[in-house]
DNA sequence: AATCGTTTTAAACATTGTTTAAAACAAGTA
DNA sequence: TACTTGTTTTAAACAATGTTTAAAACGATT
């Protein structure tokens, strides 16, 4: 039996909050260990290495966060009403985890060759679905005919973004953390009515 | 007079081209020293240290490539022509630097207590005429009466953000390097167009 | 209480950013 | 030339990093 109730659970939360909040590279196996309360070398134990625990914990990150995510992708909603749910249901868990945006970006460019063999990301593809039902909207003329690629880019672009230039729009507007809360909440309804409005047949 | 040609410019130089390609804390001094062909101590004579030389790159980056941003910003032209260059120049300077977008992310995110004391920065905050225009144009009823900061958040959302996720979109869509370019290529168009569109009086 | 596999520990290792003190150099001065 | 002065370069050492190792401590089974 484990000693202590679970030592590799603790050092997985542990190193989270670190990885979340200063970045990968610049949290030490140290500093890991001492938050966990555990020896120094447990790390190498029961994850391989640094990018090994690293690893395990993105795959739980973007696991944990997309599978609602996907649910609604995959769902038989409305175009429209799916799209406010998604962006809807997208910027509430970004709320919930605001540093989420900024570590995955700098992952991307941290891990740029290794990002295909992440299995995680994959699990952030599957937009069949939602593109073949903008494709048959498409046709049936309920919408400008529209390029999905482009539509999925515009969609991630306008919910993520601004929570990867958080610091940015506070600094600038010296918006307090509550102000900055009211300006993503507003997004919950400019963003759909943005993307909905850029897909409407021309007037 | 300086024993080979300028010492410290290649160290600025080797440096800036391994910040941009593996980031800051995944760059080594050994490593720079090696590429500008120059002894490890070196780089502490001319720059105190490493965070000191990547202070001085990241002003560089940012003042070099924001300069014609803000003139555009701060011309007397029509919001739509505006926006139009704005957009045109912004993913052109962009293309031709692909991996600033992920490392100015990565930079926001590793050093966000710090952000405020980067004077290059505020560089990018010079949005006052523009706004002005943009709250002058809906008093005349020329358009929606429209948020500011939201709108300048979407616009710098649409521009950017493909960058931050280029690796991820090459992988899902299966593009080339020259695929990507294209899918960039149209944005030129796509981005103001949908801006402008959401601008424009409800019909 | 003896044994076995698992978990934990302290110590050492190579590599990182940084500092130091001496060497090498260019330019001016006698 | 020979000598001094200030700048630039060098090699070596430093503390801190991720990792490995071998031994110790532990819990469970016999």
């Amino acid at each position: 039996m484990a000693r202590s109730k679970n030592t590799e659970q603790k050092i997985f939360d542990a190193a989270t909050e670190l990885f979340l909040e200063k970045g990968v590279d610049r949290t030490s196996v140290r500093e890991i260990a001492s938050k966990a309360g555990i020896n120094l070398a447990l790390m190498n134990y029961y994850f391989r290495s640094k990018e090994n625990l690293f690893d395990a914990i993105f795959s739980m990150l973007v696991k944990k966060n997309s599978e609602e995510l996907i649910r609604i992708l995959n769902s038989d909603l409305g175009l429209f009403e799916k799209i406010r749910q998604y962006v809807h249901v997208y910027i509430d868990m970004l709320s919930d985890n605001p540093l989420l945006v900024s570590f995955v970006m700098a992952i991307l460019h941290r891990s740029r060759e290794r990002i295909t063999e992440m299995k995680a990301i994959s699990s952030l593809y599957s937009t069949d679905q939602f593109t073949k039902q903008i494709l048959e909207e498409g046709k049936k003329g309920n919408i400008r005919r529209t390029d999905t690629t482009h539509f999925f880019v515009d969609m991630l672009s306008l919910i993520a973004f601004p929570f990867a230039i958080k610091t940015l729009v506070m600094d600038k507007n010296s918006f307090s953390e509550e102000e900055f809360s009211e300006f993503i909440h507003e997004r919950k309804e400019r963003v759909p009515e943005m993307l909905i409005e850029s897909l409407k047949p021309r007037s």
